[in-house]
DNA sequence: AGTGCGACCCGAACGC
DNA sequence: TGCGTTCGGGTCGCAC
């Protein structure tokens, strides 16, 4: 389930390995997670060099001198680094293989995730980065900022909180623990929410992913070829997957509901 | 325009 | 035990 915290990750660990290598090849298993033609992307792509890897929200864009090689890992998107001889196997959608034989596999099972090539200067014509909003680790994410996207929205905050063109990078998990961290109900709506609150949301947001963000950073060391690469914050979510758990606030009953979709839990107390 | 919801996928968890 | 059913996760696109 990567989130923005997971998906620095890969970009960090993938930036160590990959980098300035020559692509030598370039194959797809499963057409629809590549959104482009396939011949199009090898003849941009074979013979070039990945100079760095960058992210927009949970979008990791994979950078020639020419081009963005875009991939979003949706739920279960993850990338194995293996030797170009391992045989292929049943999850492996694509496969880009380097100069020296190291073969980067994205892996999938739910085959949810998508990738694009797109030219440079195009990178804002593309939907999926054009909408992103502002991420909370930056200085953008203002109170003001989130009032203003709020507060003429009569849909519930978790709703709010997952729309990626106001906060850019949070999925569900961190949706729940940011809205029990600011003490905000997931169906309370947006028009319900003060200013005050929306500082709340804000340094919640902040604090919950930077933290992510840092425990991320020290799964480094576990990872290897054959593993993946993946986070690792569990044992610090306060509600997400805790139904019929005590609140470690309260004590009280952590409750979940279905809210657009999504199973969202939270804690009724602490939460109003 | 704003909102709600099904579709996309398939392994895991659940119910019988 | 084994079978069928439900669930979940992010995003898009369609219906209202």
């Amino acid at each position: 389930m990567p989130e923005i915290a997971e998906v620095e990750t890969v970009r960090n660990t993938l930036k160590l390995r990959i980098l300035n290598q020559k692509i030598k090849d370039f194959k797809v298993f499963y057409k629809p997670i590549l959104l482009n033609d396939e011949q199009f992307v090898r003849e941009h792509l074979i013979g070039k060099k990945f100079i760095d890897i960058q992210r927009i929200g949970k979008w990791l864009l994979f950078e020639t001198d020419t081009h963005y090689l875009l991939s979003h890992l949706r739920m279960e998107g993850k990338y194995f680094l293996k030797d170009s001889s391992d045989p292929i196997e049943k999850h492996e959608h694509i496969e880009i293989v380097f100069e020296n034989n190291l073969s980067m596999r994205y892996h999938d099972t739910r085959k949810f995730g998508r990738m694009k090539l797109i030219e440079k200067d195009r990178l804002y014509e593309f939907e999926g980065i054009k909408k992103q909003g502002i991420e909370p680790i930056q200085d953008a994410l203002t109170k003001e900022y989130l009032y203003e996207k709020f507060h003429k929205r009569h849909i519930p905050m978790k709703t709010l909180l997952l729309d990626q063109t106001i906060i850019s990078g949070l999925g569900n998990i961190y949706a729940d623990e940011v809205l029990f961290d600011a003490g905000i109900h997931p169906m309370r709506h947006g028009d319900a929410v003060s200013i005050q609150e929306c500082e709340k949301i804000k340094n919640s947001a902040r604090k919950i992913i930077t933290k992510a963000i840092e425990m991320g950073g020290t799964t480094i060391r576990s990872y290897t070829s054959s593993l993946g690469v993946t986070g690792r914050f569990q044992q610090y979510l306060m509600v997400h997957k805790r139904e019929g758990e005590q609140c470690y606030q309260c004590k009280n009953i952590i409750q979940k509901m279905k809210i657009g979709g999504r199973s969202s839990y939270y804690c009724e107390h602490c939460q109003k």
